[in-house]
DNA sequence: GGTTACCTTTGGATCGTTCCAATTACCCAG
DNA sequence: CTGGGTAATTGGAACGATCCAAAGGTAACC
């Protein structure tokens, strides 16, 4: 149990600086890089910084500068890898500029997402990327984030309108356009009767595609029974569990665009239970396009969105914003592209 | 590698001082609950905080405490759904405690890892969470966190041996007692001839549950071919692609053990394409039981971890360490339960 | 020699908090 | 009126870095 230096105990500026005769100024001059000072000088500094093993404080240079190396990242659902690459594409941006993340996950619960909220600004993030939890409220956000802290909001829109809500900058995935895709693509299958499966109508993004659903089958001249519109929290248990309630009303569905993979992936296991079986006697189609669409069975149409590239993107409108706060907020819709696979069947 | 990012004027506890007239030392007795301060005092400075909107600053207050407020959590691989579970259960546990995470995903690089923990550890956390990298090395990991930072390993061992490696405390899945139960499952189906399929010989948890198939193979006294082994990264995708290669040998197997869900997945949808389907004229089993198993099709043998559980109970180790650092190192292997689905179909 | 210029180095104040010893105010016993 | 105890408050010095104005040393120039 031999440490080198005694538990607690941090080598800084002031032990290098003694270890070899010059000033704390000068070993900081050193540290970052500075042209000021003599060759000779900072050699025998950087030899001295090896030999302590020193370990810079950026807390205590933020503190001193007033600046912040760390962005919030405050997610709705960690566990959905949809998240999950677009974490670690925010993860990957934000590194290469220096800056780390301070991860939330706020499992689609309100107060959950107040109480990190609030916990994460107290570690002074130079901004924050939020894809919020479902039916959260824009002011519940800016009175836990304040409004001094730039916003990046990804994926949802946030509930009621505030002054300041105007100023975040948004990224957000062309949902509309998307299921409207989709829907036009299964209606070109052949089928009449179609669903729309999932999600709840107090997520914005939710609204969006099932109004692109809507606006597709009123394209198409073909009505809608309101039984056909299904809610469920997105995951893929909760969708599972909902399957049955598609083939309650009279007149059941031929198809279901499905409001997103998870939910899609949960709807074909229910089928399953219920005797039917997706791409042969039921068409369905997804959104996201996260890595198991492609290797379900049946393989998932759906709607590509690139969630890694979302996240770089996100951490790129972040970054850009840090450069110049006074920018105006901007919109970004993402766009979305249909990848058509095996679940997306013809009429029978 | 710099980044700074100007912040707002913010407001301190002096400007609260003033706002109220009472000292600054008073207003952080008053934000720190302590009994010392007067009542009617205590209910005036509550006041001025709320009407200025103030927020804590931690950095300042961790600076001069000489404590840390945050973890870091360092992930060879987020966009997996069994690591996102994991970090979930996580930052669940951290944040109850008042800490905040620190998030830095590897993808299975030794050189990103050494960069992403060097990074991290200059903004001073209380500890690390490592699940590491395939074949990174203790010595670089050493070299990057130095030795008075805690450190809970997961999931795997790193290469190499060091005295202070020695004091880490681990956190690992009972992994030869998995796939040895898993083979033995299969051989109680009929399948005499097994596979073991993906993963990579330099990861210490591969070996292990490659160590676990060759015990329940040769305890049932059946061979084993070179040809059944098929190396392959841990991804869907890769293992999709390596399928192929377990058909090649002259005794081809009727059955895989996979080194985890997504290499089964990934097997199950190569299989597809092999002409084959798993579940029916080949028997596969995975290891982690990612919240897909159970819903893939055809649902998928596997065992069971319980990922967001050994999230929590990472945070824990790293909480207890944290608690008492003189405590010597602990090792906990966590159970692993066999989880019967139809993706384990008796030899036809 | 004195002035100017440049290159390098430095002490002290500062960021927003906490700690500590000291101070004030007040009440009550002697 | 004094002394001592309790309760509440406070100024100033930290924490580990950066900033800034100023200083020391050399060299060149008139």
């Amino acid at each position: 149990m031999e440490s080198q230096t005694p538990v607690g105990r941090k080598i800084t500026l002031n032990d290098i600086a003694a270890g070899c005769g010059v000033s704390r100024a000068t070993v900081s001059l050193v540290l970052r890089g500075s042209p000021l000072v003599n060759k000779l000088t900072r050699s025998r500094v950087e030899e001295e910084l090896r030999r302590q093993g020193y370990v810079y404080n950026r807390a205590a240079a933020n503190l001193r500068r007033r600046t912040s190396s760390s962005i919030a990242l405050v997610l709705n659902e960690l566990a959905n890898p949809f998240f999950g690459e677009f974490a670690a594409g925010v993860d990957e941006t934000l590194g290469e500029a220096g800056f780390v993340t301070l991860l939330g996950n706020t499992s689609e619960s309100g107060a959950r997402q107040r109480a990190v909220l609030s916990s994460l600004v107290e570690h002074g993030p130079g901004g924050i990327i939020l894809s919020p939890a479902e039916g959260s409220e824009a002011r519940d956000v800016l009175a836990a984030v304040g409004s001094h802290t730039p916003v990046v909001l990804f994926n949802r829109e946030l509930g009621g309108t505030l002054p300041e809500y105007a100023h975040w900058d948004r990224l957000m995935l062309d949902n509309q356009r998307g299921t409207c895709l989709a829907t036009e693509h299964l209606i070109a299958q052949g089928h009449r009767k179609i669903a729309f499966f999932g999600g709840h109508d107090d997520a914005s993004s939710t609204r969006e595609r099932h109004a692109g659903y809507l606006q597709a089958m009123q394209a198409a001249g073909l009505a809608v029974a309101p039984h056909w519109r299904i809610q469920s929290t997105p995951t893929r248990m909760a969708a599972a569990r909902a399957a049955p309630a598609l083939f309650e009303g009279e007149t059941t569905p031929t198809a279901a665009v499905c409001y997103n993979d998870a939910v899609a992936l949960g709807l074909m296991l229910g089928l399953h239970h219920c005797g039917r079986q997706a791409g042969r006697d039921f068409a369905v189609t997804g959104f996201d396009d996260i890595a198991e669409a492609s290797m379900s069975m049946p393989s998932l149409t759906t709607l590509s969105t690139a969630p890694r590239l979302r996240g770089r993107q996100a951490a790129h409108l972040l970054l850009a914003r840090l450069r110049d706060p006074l920018a105006p907020a901007s919109t970004t819709i993402a766009p979305v592209e249909l990848v058509v696979r095996e679940s997306s069947c013809s009429l029978s």
